[in-house]
DNA sequence: CTTTAGCACTCCTATCCCCTGAGTGCTAAA
DNA sequence: TTTAGCACTCAGGGGATAGGAGTGCTAAAG
């Protein structure tokens, strides 16, 4: 059954309230911030219904209210005045994408900090690929009697090479015939099947090319493996340790270790939705069980997404962290967009 | 003047029980820990010489002992058993070294992870390449009308590539001779001088070669800046927080925000040193005064060099330590030369 | 001269207790 | 339905107190 108007008033002023001071609000509190049209003996009446209700919690008996994972939802869902981010926030968050940027992993490192450092909690970021990556072309460049570079471009316009050596002589002058070969079979294949085609062909190549080609597929197939993709950053872990909900390190200590070592497990977002709130027991995680985390998503290029998300306490300020981090997603969108070209990316090799 | 043996005897079952333990140590304690052979007041007075000369402390007027920074560098330097890592040590380190690494930041950022579980404290990993390096060859890849690939690779044998886009119309058939032109002028030389040696060819040139050229060489500098490299990786900041000297949340911020947000400022170990311990104030960074470093570097290939450091508190078990951290920095070592080539590194593009 | 037993002393730590104040729930009247 | 009034609850802070670990010093013994 809907709330009446009068108890969303007063769960939203309790949450905003707790929100900035962190302390449980009592009714008079209540009682004066809604004008003293009302008494605080009535806000009590209020008060006790909405605990009965499941949105407010109480500490303790003689402590004022808090608001509960249900409560924060409410709130979130219906309460909460969506902002914009101001233009002085506008312009901090144009600042600190200003950087230049050249690595993707670095770009997405970076937004990592930048959002940390905006909204004053820790973040994450990561880039997630595509589901399925496959290998689009190959190039193979001679360098001398026994090594040479292989280059692979994917199909979402990654290009990552390296140094690779057979230890035997190597037919340089074979080795375009070869890039023909495996521009031939081996392209639009994902990690999986690599392997297997290299398998069908073992047995009518000459030795001398057999090796610099399963070199080449081995590299390809580390390219391309989805695991080897979407590193997960973090920043501002020790934004944690200053909210007062932290002091007490056992709590904090279970939230540091997930963002330090488990960075794997933080949640991540459902394809086309931009942006995604989870307060407390709504996370999967055990870890976030009393903690929030907003998540929001950018493009980048046509075939890759950013995720970039924010962790703090439910106590969170979810109306200026949204606003901020999706206005940052957004800003994020364009930059990628504006250079058409993916941002450059450098690539490395041993 | 130099410690009696007696008083060193001392000094090293202090420092050996506080690491343990954390507590100060009593004088009727250490009179055990020595066999009985001398009575609690004997060690009492010793202690009071040993504070007066520097090597000891005094929390307060009735506690124990407990080691100074100067004690500790007596420690390490002249009492410490040094110890080799065990058998299942040992296995433990190769465990952690077993998993397939592919690129090299990838490969420093495991290594530090596995330190740190290794020895129980927060780490470091840089991969510390030369002071200058270079671009020793160039390759270019026709894509499309208006994209190329630069393939760069650097005189440490990296090679790097990216997908450049140049907006207007290229003429594929001319590549191969700027790469040429690349090969001979723009080799052997720093990211300083790169764009320099750009700004006596403009004239040159007509303008469809000039601007893919100057793109190559803005990827190409971007790639031996020095500054692009050695990025540290931090890991197990976690452990921090399980030590009892950083329960107090003051402390314990302080390093954490150098271990994530400040890692560049983490020290670096000079040249030809294989392993230093910094002890408190030897550290020249202020949040690292009352902590302790250890760092060990280990050889990449031929021209790059991997450290790898562990931070914890001055009590922290150096024995133990620097026992694990040197078999771990020489079995890195070893893997990187035993696949004589540099291990298999990514790169990428966007 | 060194070592040791003895003892008074210091000072940290934990615990209890009490008090205060914030905030409640309930009742009865408006 | 609202409100005033009041008794009640409970967390948190501030001494006071007791306990205990460990010391420094002294004086005697080796």
């Amino acid at each position: 059954m809907e709330l009446t108007a009068r108890k969303k008033e007063i769960l939203k002023v309790v949450t905003e309230q707790y929100i900035g001071s962190a302390e449980p609000v009592g009714s008079k509190f209540i009682a004066q911030a809604m004008g003293g049209r009302l008494s605080s003996a009535t806000i009590r009446n209020e008060l006790a219904d909405l605990v009965e209700l499941g949105y407010l919690e109480q500490p303790h008996t003689s402590a004022g209210r808090v608001p509960s994972p249900k409560g924060y939802r409410l709130y979130v869902n219906e309460l909460m005045e969506r902002r914009s981010v101001s233009d002085q926030e506008a312009a901090q968050i144009n600042e600190a994408l200003g950087g230049q940027m050249r690595e993707l992993d670095a770009i997405i490192a970076q937004a990592g900090q930048a959002a940390a450092s905006i909204v004053s909690y820790p973040a994450y970021a990561v880039a997630a690929g595509k589901e399925r990556v496959t290998v689009r072309r190959y190039d193979l460049l001679s360098v001398d009697s026994s090594s040479f570079i292989a280059v692979v471009m994917t199909d979402d316009s990654r290009v990552k090479s390296q140094l690779l050596h057979t230890q035997v002589p190597l037919p340089a002058d074979q080795l375009p015939s070869l890039a023909n070969l495996l521009n031939t079979h081996f392209t639009g294949v994902g990690p999986e099947e690599l392997g297997g085609r290299l398998m069908g062909l073992t047995s009518q190549l000459p030795a001398e090319l057999f090796l610099p080609l399963s070199l080449t597929i081995e590299y390809a197939t580390a390219v391309v493996d989805r695991s080897a993709q979407n590193q997960v950053y973090t920043t501002g872990q020790t934004q944690l340790l200053r909210q007062p909900e932290f002091q007490d390190l056992s709590r904090a200590n279970e939230l540091m270790s997930l963002l330090t070592d488990r960075k794997d497990s933080l949640p991540v977002l459902d394809e086309n939705t931009p942006m995604q709130i989870l307060i407390g027991p709504e996370n999967v995680n055990e870890a976030l069980k009393d903690a929030s985390v907003v998540v929001a998503s950018y493009d980048i290029g046509e075939n890759m997404r950013g995720l970039i998300g924010v962790v703090g306490p439910t106590r969170m300020d979810y109306a200026a962290v949204a606003a901020r981090l999706s206005y940052f997603a957004e800003s994020l969108t364009k930059m990628f967009g504006k250079n058409n070209q993916l941002p450059p990316k450098e690539d490395e090799q041993s």
